[in-house]
DNA sequence: TCAAATTACGGTCGACGTAAGGATC
DNA sequence: GATCCTTACGTCGACCGTAATTTGA
């Protein structure tokens, strides 16, 4: 699992579209979609449903977007520890 | 920043050393003093001080840890989803 | 047939490990 | 001189982007 995994997941969930967050992330659709069966195969279950209109969360998805979530702001507070006062 | 780096600096912190890291987390020195090295680069700032007996935290390296250990948390929680139940 | 995701494929860049180099006691 | 960490260097794998393929309305 890496944190490119985490906030291309978050990007899909927000924009619920691959391409559409490929191009919020500037990266590819394909390499974007990699990423996220990646992270469905660790995990051993999938997150999303494929749809023709796009990508929907599925419960799982769900359980992981609250974690994903506070990662990403944890790792934003993280990075601020120097800029403190 | 990875979530690599950051299980390095975990490691670091315990262990005071980073040739103790380096066997705990099954990798050589050098990979694993590059991380460090990597992520202070990163954050522009130390967070350790280099003595001759290993590697003690700096301030900044207090704060990172908080923050630290709660990613490392939530990710072992994501991880999980799946086997609940 | 359009719009979406995925698979194929080749190239590049990052990260590793081994080996050598410094520094501190 | 022993014990750390770091730098040098060559290799290999992971990941990207372009292009082709697939699937569904």
């Amino acid at each position: 699992m890496s944190l490119a995994q985490i906030e291309t997941f978050v990007a899909v969930v927000e924009t619920g579209n691959v391409t559409r967050a490929a191009d919020r992330l500037r990266i590819a659709q394909p390499a974007l979609s990699r990423q996220i069966r990646g992270l469905e195969d660790e995990l051993g279950t999938p997150l999303f449903a494929r749809t023709s209109r796009g990508m929907t969360l599925l419960p799982e998805g769900e359980r992981f977007l609250e974690h994903a979530r506070r990662i990403l702001d944890e790792v934003a507070a993280a990075r601020r520890i120097t800029s403190k006062r």
